[in-house]
DNA sequence: CACGCGTGGCC
DNA sequence: TGGCCAAGCGT
């Protein structure tokens, strides 16, 4: 083999331009993407924002959420003097709290350690809470204008589909890091990232992709083939397994719930909830035990919820508050029209009112 | 590397 | 209707 070709190219290839091209053309119309008319480049910081909050939550989940979050917080130095309780709240609903409490870990460090200024580069970013290999690249080359490879599950499926990568994920990531070097273009490497993603989301989608609209179908071994849909391969999930609790409502004379904090790590860490089991295989011993008052307590029914890797049922029990009750230090009487949930509890104060 | 970690939409 | 999927990260 000649020197020549181990060595790559720094020139991007004709798939390259194409897929620029088309972009230009057909470019979503996303609320944290600057217009094509826009001068200079993004706020880091909203491109940060709307990174966290992409990760594993679609478009469309995302859209208004983001709008709230930079309204409610303009600018790093905003959030960062937040509570953190404030921003959980905020995220309620958004699922995967973690992410929630590392953006505002993240938005202290920025603030306290960088002068309010995001890093302006992969490695700096990386270092900081919440950012990962995927958003560390993503904001350099879609903020800073750097030429990072950015590998997300649209990327990783297009790219799968353009050589047909028989590894399955995640072990194909460094394969498909190695194809994308040779791929990536030096110049507008933050619209390249974003016109990968916008062609796996909207024409190469997981089922049934448009490969009579792909810009790039021509150089598509999988299209040639006809298994794009064979691609990209995955290891084998898990079975979910049952867990089953229960939760308590207590209610005051002011209509008021009684809800406590989680403890800040592990499910739903750091959220509101109402107070409760444990929640295990089966459902022994005192149930009662776990209430937080001596109440007549009736069963209101059933929520059901599936997390990631377990699907839940919880009993549901009602009750009001007896006389001298004080609550404990976590604890807090809230209107529940107006506490900030997590889903699962979201669906068992509704159970709980429905008597 | 494998696992824990949410939620809503889709077929 | 239950599994699959979505701009992943931390440990």
């Amino acid at each position: 083999m000649p020197k020549a070709s181990q060595k790559k190219s720094p020139i991007a290839p004709p798939l390259s331009g194409e897929l620029l091209a088309w972009y230009d053309r057909h470019a979503r119309d996303l609320p944290w993407r600057v217009g094509p008319n826009a001068r200079g480049r993004p706020d880091p910081y909203a491109v940060w924002l709307s990174e966290i909050m992409l990760q594993q939550t679609t478009v469309a989940t995302v859209g208004p959420r983001y709008a709230e979050f930079l309204t409610r917080w303009p600018d790093v130095n905003a959030m960062a003097a937040a509570p953190q309780e404030d921003i959980l709240g905020q995220w309620a609903g958004l699922g995967y709290y973690a992410r929630a409490r590392n953006l505002h870990k993240c938005a202290v460090v920025v603030a306290n350690d960088h002068g309010g200024v995001f890093p302006d580069n992969e490695d700096g970013l990386r270092a900081l809470p919440g950012i990962g290999d995927y958003t560390a690249a993503a904001i350099a080359a879609i903020a800073f204008d750097q030429r990072a490879i950015v590998i997300d599950g649209n990327v990783e499926r297009v790219v799968s589909r353009l050589y047909e990568i028989e590894t399955p994920l995640p072990a194909a990531k460094s394969e498909i890091r190695e194809r994308l070097e040779k791929i990536w273009p030096d110049k507008r490497s933050g619209d390249f990232a974003q016109s990968l993603m916008d062609l796996g989301a909207s024409i190469c989608r997981p089922k049934a992709p448009s490969c009579l609209l792909c810009p790039i179908s021509k150089h598509c071994a999988a299209q040639k083939a006809g298994t794009q849909e064979n691609f990209p391969v995955k290891a084998a999930k898990k079975a979910k397994p049952n867990r089953i609790g229960a939760v308590f409502a207590l209610t005051n004379t002011r209509g008021e719930m009684l809800f406590e904090r989680r403890p800040e790590k592990g499910l739903l860490g750091g959220m509101l909830g109402l107070p409760g089991t444990e929640w295990k295989e089966e459902l022994k011993g005192d149930l009662f035990a776990s209430a937080p008052a001596k109440s007549k307590w009736k069963k209101t029914g059933e929520a059901t919820h599936t997390f990631t890797h377990f699907h839940l049922t919880l009993d549901v029990y009602a009750g009001v508050a007896p006389k001298g009750f004080r609550k404990g230090a976590s604890q807090q009487w809230i209107k529940p029209d107006e506490a900030r949930l997590p889903t699962v509890m979201k669906k068992a104060v509704g159970i709980a009112r429905q008597d």
